[in-house]
DNA sequence: GGCCAGGCCCCAG
DNA sequence: CTGGGGCATGGC
């Protein structure tokens, strides 16, 4: 099977990112202060001239050996793997990731766009017509209970909050082991072991990390019901975003 | 018009 | 320490 580098339409929208959007074939988001247009024919050229981007996509990771790997275990996640090629993991900004799955809970992937969003509009930089920066934690502590929940935000406005206040934490988290680092992000109000850990792997990208959602828990009792997590060693991220990817594709069709 | 969503908090037992 | 109800909101 021939090898893909990377698949935007997967990466994008497979659930671990809330800030981009796509008009044709062109994708778009503000990072790191910029507007970024991009498209899947000229990916390698956008990253070779940029070094943030490159990073950013994830573009040097062992994408091939992890795919060979997981791919060996046969099924299903060999077949998951076949239908999430060039599936990579993207590394994010923590405090967007820590706000963005903090809304994510009890919620599905397109309001926590929407939600994402509107924080972006009401709190952050406009960088074009229309286009907002995702709010550092400095605009977000303009907010109060009152306007988040006007907002949208329903129960998880005075986590939000919650955070704001301990956004310090995440400068330390690098410099933890794992279990450490989930501990110490689990001090935030909303955030608990399965949002922690996705902070740890799409913000920092701790590859150990293996998020349990409604979703995952559908697949690991449908297909490894005996098994955890260390089957897919050192790959379980991975294995857990293509599963992930999997059962939402079967659902769906 | 209910149902449900990439969970977590809180409080019974 | 484990289990289950409640939670704000809007897309479907």
């Amino acid at each position: 099977m021939e090898h893909v580098v990377l698949d935007l339409q997967t990466t994008l929208f497979c659930g671990q990112s809330f800030g981009w959007l796509q008009e044709g074939d062109t994708y778009s988001a503000v990072l790191d202060g910029k507007l970024v247009r991009i498209r899947q024919e000229n990916i390698l050229e956008k990253c070779s001239q940029d070094l943030f981007l490159q990073h950013y996509f994830d573009m040097d990771w062992e994408y091939l050996k992890a795919e060979s790997y997981l791919g060996s275990l046969g099924y299903p996640m060999a077949d998951a793997v076949a239908h999430a090629q060039g599936l990579h993991i993207l590394n994010q900004d923590p405090w967007e990731v820590l706000i963005g799955f903090i809304l994510s809970q009890n919620n599905n992937i397109k309001r926590i766009t929407q939600m994402f969003q509107k924080l972006g509009k009401e709190y952050g930089t406009q960088v074009e017509s229309g286009r907002y920066s995702f709010p550092t934690q400095k605009q977000l502590q303009k907010a109060t209970e009152t306007e988040l929940r006007a907002l949208g935000m329903g129960f998880r406005a005075p986590y939000i909050l919650d955070a704001i206040q301990k956004s310090s934490l995440l400068d330390t988290i690098p410099l933890l082991e794992f279990e450490d680092a989930l501990l110490q992000l689990m001090t935030i109000r909303g955030v608990g072991r399965k949002v922690g850990s996705c902070v740890l792997l799409y913000g920092y990208h701790r590859m150990e990390a293996f998020p349990m959602d409604t979703w995952m828990k559908k697949a690991m009792a449908r297909w490894y019901p005996h098994e955890t997590s260390e089957i897919f060693s050192p790959y379980a991220a991975l294995a857990q975003q293509y599963l992930f990817h999997y059962v939402r594709t079967l659902e769906e069709s």
